[in-house]
DNA sequence: AATTTGGTTCGGGTTATTCGGAACTAAATA
DNA sequence: TATTTAGTTCCGAATAACCCGAACCAAATT
């Protein structure tokens, strides 16, 4: 195992998570290789003109990818002095966001299956000689929901105390 | 609050839930609008054609949908004896069937970044003048999937206990 | 046998996404 | 002041996703 296997390595995980990233986040494919050069890239960070030359893609590709991976919370940028040029890293908090991104989608869904639970409730008392509905499997979604927001609690409480 | 009302409620709710599933499963939107639909039609289904009818869309839009929705595992359909119609109606092991995608993406998930993990330490390893790379981002998406698949797991027996 | 019913398949049009080139800018350097 | 550096902004082209109408088909009905 020498540098060489290892760039090999690198250039082989980027794809893969650049893969999951697109459907994961909803990137299009070159923001989630960059984003996934990023990540194994690590804090050292890596600069624009190299994102390009890596990635083999246009200027003005990276350019707008990078700026809505900063707008979306997803990695932000250093400077070394007497250095213009921008090193692009994930942000630190980037697990305790995804954890409150997650929270927010999972409250929302909890949210609205309740609403199909109501309407369901509702209908029955409405039509009562209709069948009544079923509503398995919004009570297992909402265990479901309740249960993954403990774990996540759980978790980021336990990511806090590192 | 009459059926009215409650007709409207459930048009409101299939748009509400359509939206959220389109980003959800990656479904196109009349994909997501049909299965919002059979989530608030419940167990006595829904044909085709009031499909076509309700969310007015072409009957080969329809049909397309139905057959992804089908083959993905998230739908099926019954008939009634002397009745030629397919009524649709989601799976109802649905929960189980999200439950066990949930984890497989999970575990495919824990899978690469324990690779990206993998390489960090390689390259530690390779290169110790360089300074050392951080891994706490992995460290803690490892301990997020394990009680995430945790949780998963803890459902899962309830719901096959019900 | 002709028609209706309940769909499926195919081809094309529309719209949305994605990317990149070219021109531009602002700061630093020569 | 001219040039290089490190990008950004503004299109246009290529591609992909999405939906629909029209034609088709198989089974049931008239």
């Amino acid at each position: 195992m020498n540098n060489t296997d290892l760039q090999a390595q690198k250039t082989r995980l980027i794809e893969k998570l650049g893969v999951q990233f697109e459907k994961e986040h909803q990137l299009a494919p070159v923001a989630a290789r960059i984003f996934a050069t990023l990540i194994v890239t690590g804090k050292k960070g890596i600069t624009f003109e190299q994102l390009v030359k890596d990635l083999n893609a246009g200027k003005s590709t990276v350019s707008t990818h990078l700026e809505h991976l900063q707008t979306t919370n997803r990695i932000e940028y250093y400077t070394k002095s007497g250095d213009r040029k921008r090193y692009f890293i994930v942000k630190p908090d980037l697990m305790e966001n995804h954890i409150d991104e997650l929270t927010a989608k999972w409250e929302a869904q909890k949210c609205i299956h309740k609403e199909v639970l109501e309407y369901k409730q509702k209908s029955n008392e409405l039509n009562k000689e209709d069948p009544p509905f079923d509503m398995e499997f919004q009570k297992s979604l909402l265990d479901f929901l309740d249960e993954a927001t403990a774990a996540l609690n759980k978790l980021k409480k336990n990511i806090n105390n590192h």
